[in-house]
DNA sequence: GTTTAAATTAAACGATTGTTTAATATTGTG
DNA sequence: CACAATATTAAACAATCGTTTAATTTAAAC
């Protein structure tokens, strides 16, 4: 598996590793490089600096949901349905680069606004428009009541979140033994996606 | 206001302050002693080190909610009325101390296990347990639908999480303007008692 | 094979990290 | 005042931080 990788990009992916586990300052390039098996100076050689290396892992892997919610928002006519396969789309997409999404949120956590931190939530607020926009239209349409929208949105980011991210305390609520299976077993996965849909359709519509 | 707090105290509320902005390894001692006026080398003396500062830090704020959770459990006889009071409560704790739950929540995101974290995930696992009580109790009297109850659980905490703690996000999905309002205003903590009141009836019952 | 560019290395840079030391200042007690 | 205990200080400690340098190896081009 990711046998065509460049060493730039080998780089990023110990980067993420490295700092969704330890966070951008609990991680120094010198560890970075000997997990990544290269010369610290490689660092700056390749992206001028530790930050720098930092935006280049965000636009890495950045984008990524904003494209499928455009299509989901043009293509899918019924509202709850597009709800639907909005939160499929998120949810594995989240399960699938949790490392990614840890590092997301934990930025999310600092008050400080740096370079990335504008850029994250650029790419956040992006996707959290087209979620705006079939609440709206589902409220206008009539099929889904009156809904605190904004709140909503920060529920379901939150929600998936605490999850499938801050995975220290869920998988303790949830009473996984992290020895014998993980929180990003395909079985949690579906189970969040149902509780999701669930969780929407009785908060956007009341019906069961 | 504060006006008794002994040094140790002083030294720990800036110590809150500085690691809910920027994280634990992203504050030095010296920058930490320089904000609460006093001798980098008091730091050792009165808490032994770093990490145990931290320790301290957990300690100082432990332990807020189990409390009055117990009370209301033991107390308030309708489930709902129950859950509408732990909502209260845990709203206006979260407001009045969104710095250490910041700290908090940036802790779980890690995922090495410290001395730190195993005391932070207890404090929250033990709240947890006191709202599972009610969810079941409340399941059992057939007054509440059945519901996952560990996701029930994630998500409220997620979604208080991300409103009132990852603040960078939730002011921009809500549009407020951190020159001339915040987010830790009246206004905003009854808006969102009231939402994750309604989230949890329509959860729960499906009665509107 | 020679020349040129790119990649990689070990070593050193100064700055900053958390912590300790030893001297001094402050406070409380008789 | 004298004495002891506590509090506070400036300075130094070794370790680590991100980054740069200058030399060397590898790869590409002709």
């Amino acid at each position: 598996m990711g046998e065509k990788m460049t060493k730039r990009e080998q780089i990023l992916e110990v980067a993420e590793e490295l700092i969704a586990e330890n966070g951008f300052s609990g991680t120094s390039v010198r560890a970075l490089a000997a997990k990544a098996g290269i010369n610290v100076a490689m660092i700056s050689y390749y992206f001028g600096s530790k930050e720098k290396l930092f935006e280049a892992l965000v636009e890495y892997r950045a984008g990524f949901l904003r494209g499928k919610f455009q299509t989901l928002n043009k293509e899918v006519e019924d509202p709850m349905e597009r709800i639907n396969q909005m939160i499929d789309a998120y949810v594995d997409r989240i399960f699938s680069h949790h490392r990614f999404h840890r590092i997301l949120h934990r930025q999310m956590l600092s008050t400080k606004t740096t370079v990335n931190s504008e850029n994250i939530i650029g790419i956040l607020l992006r996707n959290s428009e087209e979620v705006k926009k079939v609440l709206r239209e589902g409220e206008h349409k009539k099929i889904f009541r009156k809904v605190d929208v904004e709140f909503t949105i920060a529920m379901l980011i939150g929600t998936l979140s605490q999850i499938a991210v801050s995975c220290m305390l869920s998988s303790r609520i949830i009473g996984v033994n992290p020895q014998t299976e993980s929180i990003y077993d395909e079985s949690y996965k579906e189970r969040t996606k149902m509780f999701l849909k669930n969780l929407m359709r009785n908060h956007l519509t009341g019906n069961l």
